[in-house]
DNA sequence: ATCATTTTGTAAACAGGTTCACAATTAGTG
DNA sequence: CACTAATTGTGAACCTGTTTACAAAATGAT
């Protein structure tokens, strides 16, 4: 019957151990640091999975839902634009529209002004599934997090963001732009 | 000149507030929650990047290092045993063997009592690779942790936990099977 | 032994990303 | 004005993953 239903998170467990397995002399907490990576890992790639089956019924993608939300606060921006907001590609962003102008989520219209630019605009259809994703989707963030208390909750944000602020450095140094990153 | 370089973190904080802009009564930390989902979101995304970049000079993608890793364990996993650990599809794995194969990173050998198996075994290219990849991924990781102290690691892989455990139920619920999630 | 079931891997078609290269259209500079 | 720059979107080729459907081989129950 092929259970695959995701998560054995034995076997990812167990794999930091992989990296430390031959006495090397690495800092003494990367054991801890690698476990915490798994934990990013892990709960990212199930919350995807939980929000993603929360989606299906209505019949969108969170990518696309990315992008119609973005467009609820914002219609009628250009591709570039989402692209910015939404940290893809312009190319990504093409495809994205593709599948939701096929699917009547969106339309693209021709920017009066400048002949390059096409903006992107929701359909009827696409106005009125926004509420009702908006909901499913809060619905399942509540619940995720109804586990843990406001203040560990802001513990572990603050370490997070540290970890993200770090990241973002690491990211924009080797990047002849650099100037592009802002909290 | 597409200065994409991922993240401007701004615009993604900010959509935080769409759910809630309209002012549905919704659980008062909902906002919280939101920021912690789009935390750990960016955190994940970021660690993906740099962990890429550290690889890419190495010849090799993240997917093909998780397989050699696994294979630097246990040489000669099946394809579906490397797919259950790996926590992705068969299908996913053939791809990816395909492409290791090509490159000469790991061959199949058919298993000598299955007919059906195909056995995948790192080659001596794909040995040598993995101690030069452990030794970057590691050096990569630590640095990523260096700016958070030993003890909020502890908090937040605390918390981070929980999170796991409520999705893990949330992901095991309605699924028939549901005998296959273990901590 | 046979026959149904499970297991192993593949193929095809799709969604979602990437990079690189490109045409068209602004926009800015002389 | 003319020419170069930058910006907007696409196309092609690729990697990674999914679901669905399937052939082949192994297992198990009768």
């Amino acid at each position: 019957m092929e259970t695959r239903l995701p998560l054995d998170a034995r076997a990812i467990a167990d794999s930091a151990e992989v990296s430390t397995s031959e006495g090397k002399s690495v800092p003494k907490n990367l054991d801890s640091n690698l476990r915490f990576g798994f934990l990013i890992h892990d709960v990212s790639r199930m919350r995807r999975i939980v929000v993603d089956r929360a989606l299906k019924p209505l019949g969108i993608t969170r990518s696309q839902w990315w992008v119609l939300a973005f467009l609820s606060r914002r219609d009628g921006m250009t591709q570039t634009a989402l692209a910015a907001d939404l940290d893809l590609t312009k190319v990504a962003i093409g495809g994205l529209v593709d599948r939701m102008e096929a699917g009547g989520f969106v339309e693209r219209r021709a920017d009066e002004r400048d002949a390059r630019a096409r903006r992107i605009y929701l359909t009827k259809a696409g106005q009125k599934l926004v509420a009702a994703i908006r909901e499913a989707v809060d619905a399942v963030e509540a619940d995720i997090m109804s586990v843990v208390e406001d203040e560990e909750l802001e513990g572990a944000s603050g370490v997070l963001l540290k970890v993200k602020t770090r990241l973002i450095e690491l990211i924009g140094s080797d990047a002849e732009g650099a100037g592009d990153i802002e909290m």
